[in-house]
DNA sequence: CCTACTGTATTATGCCACTCATGCAGCATG
DNA sequence: CATGCTGCATGAGTGGCATAATACAGTAGG
């Protein structure tokens, strides 16, 4: 019903999680708006859309005619923005449904590893 | 992130949320969707279309001209569904997130009551 | 300078989920 | 039968999303 996630988040999301992983660092030059947007079967200007969020949150400096770059400091800030943003918005959700439906954080961690 | 989920999803968590803290038990009589729209602020269709969600999946029996009834076992089954749904497809999602972020579940059982 | 690459602004168009207003159909009660 | 409640089918309006076609602005390298 709702796969609907819209495609410039999903983006979004690859791009974050690759910065998470380490795959870009800080400095790193990112992938074109329209490289990026062949490889993933996009439009460029929904691409485009989902840098911009980066650019909003300051995690990347742009350099007009170059390209955008991993700005210095933002693997921290991002990683330190989703851990705030995890615990003060999805964790509280998560724990209050695990509490409706009768699991606990232990038992998922038994069939874990 | 998402303020974007739609109102009878939200609708259907509410309804859902009452059967689960056994607000309404099997058998009884859900409130009508005129009247649960006027509470809830909601236009009676989006109202129904969360009732559907319930119908589609066997929860409540309808009668017409009377009301929509809890299901028998409804009450066991929407409990054993969404936690079959929790862990099949909620909880791979947080726990992968969590990993890239690097927050266990232990980490978080720590700061619980 | 010229070319080829960058990001970006503009405008237009199609699409689809969501929401809602109106009206109809079924049942209980007096 | 009449009233007043039920759920529900139909159709229309809205808004966000994605796409497209251009065009422009800035930079690097031959």
């Amino acid at each position: 019903m709702n796969n609907r996630q819209p495609v410039y988040l999903k983006l979004f999301e690859t791009i974050a999680h690759a910065i998470l992983d380490g795959k870009y660092q800080d400095g790193d030059l990112l992938p074109s708006v329209r490289s990026f947007a062949s490889e993933q079967g996009a439009n460029p200007l929904t691409v485009a859309k989902a840098y911009q969020l980066f650019q909003d949150r300051g995690l990347v400096t742009v350099r007009r005619g170059v390209g955008l770059f991993v700005a210095d400091g933002a693997v921290q800030k991002l990683k330190a923005d989703e851990r705030q943003n995890f615990i003060d918005n999805i964790w509280p959700d998560v724990d209050k449904h695990m509490r409706r439906i009768g699991i606990s954080a232990a038992d998922l961690m038994k069939s874990e590893t």
